[in-house]
Parts: structure tokens; C-alpha cells; sequence
DNA sequence: CTTGACACCCAAAACGTTTTGGAGAATTCT
DNA sequence: AGAATTCTCCAAAACGTTTTGGGTGTCAAG
């Protein structure tokens, strides 16, 4: 309601006194700090943000680019961690500000525009490429960020993500293990880290095992491109008898395409994501899922590190991926 | 990179002209304009946003406060819906900053900090209750806002909201048409602007058709919440043979209760909200929601023709509730 | 030649804070 | 008593814009 000005003037004391008095400055004598401050509360005095920032050279906002366009936004708990990473944020005194890209924009154009106004401290990226431009954007302008998943960059750089390449893996040896032989990925487009990362872990496996890797076919990672691609694996010759895929959405496609093709129910599949609704679908989803709770903090301690600037290799946390087995991948290895 | 000091010096001229130049007025010559755009855009000028926001007195943000306890944070679909917000003011010149609610401070106390620190031109509320004090709180410091959800508030504001009255009240009628009488209502909790709508909506509808409302009960607007109040209700002597619920959550809660009280199947349910989940659940659950597409276009236009001073109650948009029809409506009237 | 009108430009104020570099008074030390 | 130190306080600068209120020429009209 008030500012500084009036605030001093009503005490009868100098700007600066009154700004060192709320800051806790000791050169203020304690009788005087506790009447300013006392005067702020009655009045309800805050510190104007614009000013502040201006003053300190710090935008006190953290951006989160949302991706808009065709894999969608993530996972339904993603909000969830967006508000986690606010709130601890917020305890910093920052906040977070979402920055979905305006069809016709690229990603790079909102850290730009973000950056070079000078109307963050820090980003956050999500749904990193390979080669991720937006990565190197930031790295060039030296302005901080994480990243929600790894990139290919040479130069590190902060980040979080769950290894997919061990889950993967592991996932496919259990089929294995389990006796299937013709073990079938449904991937990701290859340009995104993760899809990449998981498809290498499933590739690793086989070659492991010592089985042939031509059972891979890619889609968008929606339901619709699980659905397409799996039905291109049926067509094979030689059909698989599980299937490892990159999201669970792409695994509830597939599932849509073994009901249509084979009244289902015969070949097992295995997700990653967790997706509630995984619980629901028939078979019930099994899935992988990234450990470790409160991911939100995470981001949150990361940002936070990195505009205190920690070096970026000390700010990467590589989360392993557990099961959570439900039914669909207990299909015996023998299909009809 | 740059201000606009260093920028006019660089081109001979003052700081005044180089503002205005950028601005497009019409008191610098066309080719001193052209001359001015062309070196900002060679050094990627861009004004500084928080001086800018000092000068204008406008804080170019806006904000949503997000429920972090107990009905956590909605559908899964807000996020799209924020995102399309955030989209259309950017086009604005607005951003979208999150307010999570953290542990052990209210919502009040986050719309005040935002408010008395003039971080924010407008405010975005959700999940209204029936007497909201943080609407009160802005309408007391004339504070644009606009609300998801109605209030009883006696002084108009902006606000879009489903029509739950009428949404629950077609829905029970229709399970009277199909020969259902003992149609039992599983509500949320009261002091919500939404629960309280609903549940009306049922109740009138039981009324009209001269049916007892005794087959209510509430729980917490969540899985859990849903199986217990079911519960309840199952273990009346008279037993529903029809179940209207709030939410899809509280309704797939019931559904679990149905499932292990009499094998399921027995009785009809409807739920609102048309979460992805339902279309999995066995039976696949039958809903509600509300229609209108882009609905965070709307929130954006109805927060910028606020800030531009609209009279609230020309900023209200009560959407129709319509039919999502799957399965789990459709049991026979006469239970076992 | 004077008077406006117009086109183009600029100095300075203002936005509300934080911070720098003291100033004056009181206290302690020598 | 004088010097040094400590305790309180403050004036002014700075952050980078936008906007106000002119100022200086040029040109046409009177």
C-alpha cells in the first residue's frame, strides 16, 4: 500500500534507515529496528517488487519452458513437480513462471526472449533433444538452467534424469530371463534424449543376449503412434512375443493394436512412465518409473545451486528406474 | 546485452529518441527509426523488463495459485489449460507464474504477498469455495482477478464455471427416466463453491421427481474419498441402485467399493470430469464435463479485458456441462 | 519580416528500491 | 584531555526505462 518514502516520512526517519531497519542491518539500533518494523506491519508495507529487482540486477524468476506441440506436455504428475519446484523456489524468493511456445515460435526463441530481457535468473528445460539448441543457447549467454532429461552436449551441464538405458535394459533382459527370445522396443523419435537412451538400452540387451535387433519401429510418442507401430511389428514374418515400450502411452496404443489383431492378451508389454491410468487398462499396465520423491525440491536445489554458481558437473543427478509390475508383462514366451 | 544508454551512444543519438524510435512514435523520422531498428537488432536490444515495469508501474505478471493439499491440484488436463493461458497473455505481454500453496501458509497469505508487493497486474483463483476469502481479499484491494468457479459472494466478479446444478440434475433425471429410484449422490465437500453446486443439482432433481435424499454422502474429492462415502452408502438398508458422483476420482473410489461390496456391476454410476482413466475402468465410467474448447484462451481474455477495467459482470461464462457416455451408466434399475 | 505550424530531437524527472560513503554524537581508550 | 572507536543515522547515486515538457530549425502563410 505504502512505500519507502512514505513509510520514512510517517517515522520521521531517513529511506535508508528504514530499508537497513527491514533488512535487519545492525547499524540500526535495535529500538529503532523494532519501530520501523512495527510501523511496516500496521501498514502492511512491502517492498516493491519492479524496484527491488531493478535495484539488485536480479529478476527474482525462474521460466519453464512447456513444450506444446506433439509429444505434449509430460505426464500428469508434472504439474505436480512444477508446483514442488515453485514452492521450494518461492522460499528462495523466486518464482516460477511457465512459458508454453506460441505455435510459430521455437523453444529457442522463448529463452531468448526470456534471457536477453533479463526477465529470469535461471530456466528450466524439459524434454531435452540430443542436440538440444536450447541448451546451447544458455550455455553461451552463461545464464543457468536445468534440464529435465540429459543431452549430448559436450561442455556439462546441469540436469536430471532417469537412466533409461539401465531400465531399459534391464527390462529386456527380464524378458529374457523369462524365455522370450523375439523381444520387439517401440521407440520414441530418436532426436529426443530419452527416447534415444532407452532404445539404446533396449538394443544393448539384445545384442547382449546375442538376438537380432530388427524388431524396432518408431512413432510419435502418443498413443496413436504406439498404436501404429505396433501394429507394424505384427506384421512381421517372425512376431514378437514382448514388447518393450518407450512411454506408456505408446504401450496403451499397442495394447489397442494386440486387441485388434489378436484378440490380445498373448504378447507381453512393459511401459515407462507410471501413467495412473495404466492401473485401469486390461491387461493392467506393467511400467518403469524414475525413483526418488519430491523431484520438485530437486529442480528447486539445482536452480538454486546453479545461479549460486556451482559448477555444472557437480549439479547432475541420474536417478535409477524401478519396476512397477502390474500384469501385462507376464505373457508366457511362447505365443500362439 | 545491451541498454538503451550505451545503444544511443552508439548511434550519436539520445536515449529519448532511441526509446521512442523503438516504440514506433511518430516524432522520429522515418529513417532515423529505421536506422535505430536495424543497430538494436544487430545487438539483440531488449529493453530490460524490470526497469521497464518500475516505469509503467505494471508488473507484466500474473499469477495462479495452486492448491498443494488435500483435493491437490485438479485434472490432469489443467496443466493444458494453464499453458493455453500462459500462451495467450505472453501474446499480451503478460507471463503466468505458478503460487503453489506451501505447507502451513494459506492461500490468503499468498495472494497478499503477491498483491502488496505489487508482483502481479491479475490474478488467477481455483477451486473456489462457497465463501472465498481470497476473493473478498481483492475485491477489497480492487485487484483484477478472474476465478475457476463460482462464489457466493454478493459483489460480481469474473469467473468461468461449469454448469454442475444443471449438469447433476439432467444426469439424475435421466437415471429416473431409465426406471431408477433409490439414485444415491456421493458428494464432495460442501464448502466448495463446485461440490455444493452438484449436489444441489442432484437434490433437486430428487425433489422434483419426489424421491427421498437420504442416499447422500461425502468424502474427501479423491479415490479414497470416494470408496468410503459408497460405502456408506451400500450399507444402507435401502440400497442405491444408481450413483451420481462429484468427481471421476471419487467415482472410480466407488467403483472399487461396488467391486468388493457385491462383485460390482450391479449398480449404475456417473462421475464428472472425463479424466483419461475412465475410459479404462471396468465398467469404463460414464461422465460429465464441461463443454467449451481452449478453455485457457477464455481464462486469458477474461484476465486481460479485467485488467482493462471490464465490469465483472460482463466476465462471466457459465459452460454447459454435457454427456460422456460410456458404460457404467447403464445397469438395470432393479438391483439384485 | 513576423507568426504559426510542423518535424525532429533531447534533457531531466520519475518509478521505488538498495547501497555507498560518509557525518555527527556518544563512548572507550591512552 | 585528546584520540580512537563505536553507534546511529542519512544524502545521494545508481539500476534502465518511459514520459513530460520543451527546444531548435524549416517552411508556408500572413
Amino acid at each position: 500500500m505504502a512505500n519507502l518514502k512514505q513509510l520514512a516520512q510517517s517515522l520521521g526517519l531517513s529511506i535508508t534507515t528504514v530499508s537497513r531497519a527491514l533488512d535487519g542491518y545492525a547499524d540500526v539500533s535495535a529500538s529503532t529496528r523494532e519501530r520501523v518494523r512495527e510501523a511496516a506491519d500496521k501498514v502492511g508495507y512491502r517492498p516493491n517488487a519492479s524496484a527491488r529487482r531493478l535495484r539488485r540486477q536480479r529478476a527474482e524468476l525462474v521460466a519453464v519452458t512447456l513444450p506444446s506441440d506433439p509429444g505434449h506436455i509430460g505426464p500428469p504428475h508434472f504439474l505436480d513437480i512444477l508446483s514442488g519446484c515453485a514452492e521450494h523456489l518461492a522460499a528462495a524468493g523466486l518464482n516460477l513462471v511457465i512459458a508454453p511456445v506460441p505455435r510459430g515460435e521455437s523453444e529457442l526463441d522463448i529463452c531468448r526472449r526470456f534471457v536477453d530481457g533479463r526477465r529470469v535468473d535461471a530456466m528450466l528445460l524439459v524434454r531435452t533433444k540430443r542436440k538440444d539448441e536450447r541448451v546451447e543457447f544458455l550455455q553461451a549467454r552463461g545464464i543457468p538452467f536445468v534440464t529435465n532429461g540429459r543431452t549430448e552436449s559436450l561442455a556439462p551441464h546441469p540436469y536430471i534424469d532417469g537412466d533409461g538405458f539401465a531400465g531399459f535394459r534391464a527390462a529386456t533382459l527380464r524378458f529374457h530371463a523369462a524365455g522370450h527370445r523375439r523381444i520387439g522396443h517401440i521407440a520414441g523419435p530418436q532426436e529426443y534424449y530419452f527416447a534415444h537412451d532407452r532404445c539404446r538400452g533396449w538394443r544393448a540387451a539384445m545384442e547382449e543376449c546375442g538376438l537380432a535387433t530388427d524388431l524396432c519401429a518408431e512413432g510419435a510418442p502418443l498413443e496413436q503412434g504406439g498404436y501404429l507401430a505396433a501394429l507394424e511389428l505384427l506384421r512381421q514374418p517372425s512376431r514378437p512375443t514382448a514388447l518393450v515400450c518407450t512411454t506408456d502411452e505408446m504401450a496403451i496404443g499397442a495394447l489397442r493394436a494386440l486387441r485388434e489383431v489378436d484378440g490380445g492378451n498373448q504378447i507381453s508389454i512393459v511401459g515407462h512412465d507410471d501413467l495412473p491410468m495404466g492401473a485401469f487398462t486390461s491387461p493392467p499396465l506393467s511400467t518403469m518409473r524414475m525413483t526418488g520423491e519430491n523431484l520438485g525440491a530437486s529442480f528447486a536445489s539445482l536452480l538454486l545451486r546453479a545461479i549460486a554458481g556451482e559448477p555444472a558437473a557437480e549439479l547432475q543427478e541420474l536417478h535409477a528406474i524401478e519396476f512397477v509390475d502390474r500384469d501385462s508383462h507376464r505373457r508366457p514366451a511362447k505365443a500362439a
